[in-house]
DNA sequence: GAGTTTGAAACT
DNA sequence: CAGTTTCAAACTC
C-alpha cells in the first residue's frame, strides 16, 4: 500500500524483519540480527548467507558453537517484566563508553529502557532522573505525535477517496490526464478558498501550525470538490478512457 | 552514498 | 578473565 512501508506480510508468511546486511558472518555468528533472533534471513542484504534452509548443516553447526559459548545466547536480552511493561530489564546490561547510552548503539536505550546496576557503562545518562535523556524522550515523543497526525490525515482522505470512483493507474502507456481539467477559473476558485482559509485562521488568532493545517485541510477539499465535479459532467470526462497526447 | 563511530560478539 | 579484533548497525557529513 504505502511504499515507505516496506515490512509487509510476505506471501510467505514470514514475520516482517528488518533485513540485514551482513557481508562477512555468512549471518551465521549473533552479529547478525537475523540470526541472533532464531530467524532465517528473508529478503535481507546479505552476502554470502548461510542462515537458510539450503544451509541447514552448517547453520545447526553454527548455532551449536554459540550456544557452547553462552548456554542463553537465544534467550530473549530483555527481562520482561513480572508486571507487564513495567520494570524490564536488560539481562546481561550494556557496556558502553562513548555514547551515554543515549543513542541507539546503546542495547538499553534501543529497546526504551533505563540502565540498571546490571551495566558497566561510563557516563551514563540512561537513568529515570537525568535531564539529558528527558529532553530526548521529548523530541521523540514530538517527533512521533507528528508521524500519527500524518497518518491520520492520511487514512482519513483515503477513507474519502475510495467513496470516489477511480480509473485504472496509469503507466507505461504514456497515458495524461487532460490537462483542460484544471481551467484558469478552477485555479484561481482554489487559490480564493485556500486564502479564505488562511485569513480565517488569522481571524481565529489560531498556532501558526493549526493555520497551516487549516489551508491544506482545505486543499484537500477543494481537490475532491474537483475531481466529483470532473466525475458528474456528463460525457466530459471518462475515467475509464485512456488519453494518449 | 561514503566514511566514521560505536559497542556486542568473537577471538586470543 | 582481560585485552584485542571483527563485525554490522547507528550515526554523521
Amino acid at each position: 500500500m504505502i511504499s515507505s512501508f516496506s515490512g509487509t506480510i510476505e506471501a510467505t508468511g514470514a514475520r516482517p524483519r528488518k533485513p540485514c546486511n551482513c557481508t562477512k558472518s555468512q549471518c551465521l555468528k549473533l552479529y547478525c540480527d537475523c540470526f541472533a533472533n532464531g530467524e532465517f534471513c528473508h529478503n535481507c542484504n546479505c552476502l554470502n548467507c548461510a542462515n537458510n534452509l539450503e544451509h541447514e548443516e552448517e547453520r545447526s553447526r553454527a548455532i551449536k558453537s554459540c550456544l557452547d559459548r553462552n548456554p542463553m545466547a537465544f534467550h530473549p536480552k530483555i527481562g520482561k517484566g513480572k508486571h507487564g511493561v513495567k520494570d524490564r530489564r536488560h539481562n546481561k546490561g550494556c557496556n558502553c563508553k562513548r555514547s551515554g547510552c543515549l543513542k541507539n548503539y546503546c542495547e538499553c536505550y534501543e529497546a526504551k529502557i533505563m540502565c540498571s546496576s546490571s551495566c558497566k557503562c561510563i557516563g551514563c545518562k540512561n537513568f529515570e532522573e537525568s535531564p539529558e535523556r528527558k529532553t530526548l524522550m521529548h523530541l521523540a515523543d514530538a517527533a512521533e505525535v507528528r508521524v500519527q497526525q500524518q497518518t491520520a490525515v492520511k487514512s482519513k482522505f483515503s477513507s474519502q477517496l475510495s467513496g470516489l470512483p477511480t480509473k485504472p493507474t496509469p503507466s507505461s502507456n504514456g497515458e495524461k490526464l487532460p490537462y483542460t481539467l484544471i481551467t484558469a477559473e478552477v485555479a484561481e476558485a482554489t487559490c480564493a478558498c485556500l486564502l479564505a482559509q488562511a485569513d480565517e485562521g488569522e481571524r481565529l488568532q489560531m498556532p501558526p501550525v493549526v493555520q497551516e493545517r487549516m489551508v491544506i485541510e482545505e486543499f484537500g477539499r477543494c481537490l475532491m470538490q474537483i475531481i466529483e465535479s470532473a466525475n458528474k459532467t456528463k460525457g466530459n470526462i471518462d475515467w475509464n478512457t485512456s488519453y494518449v497526447y
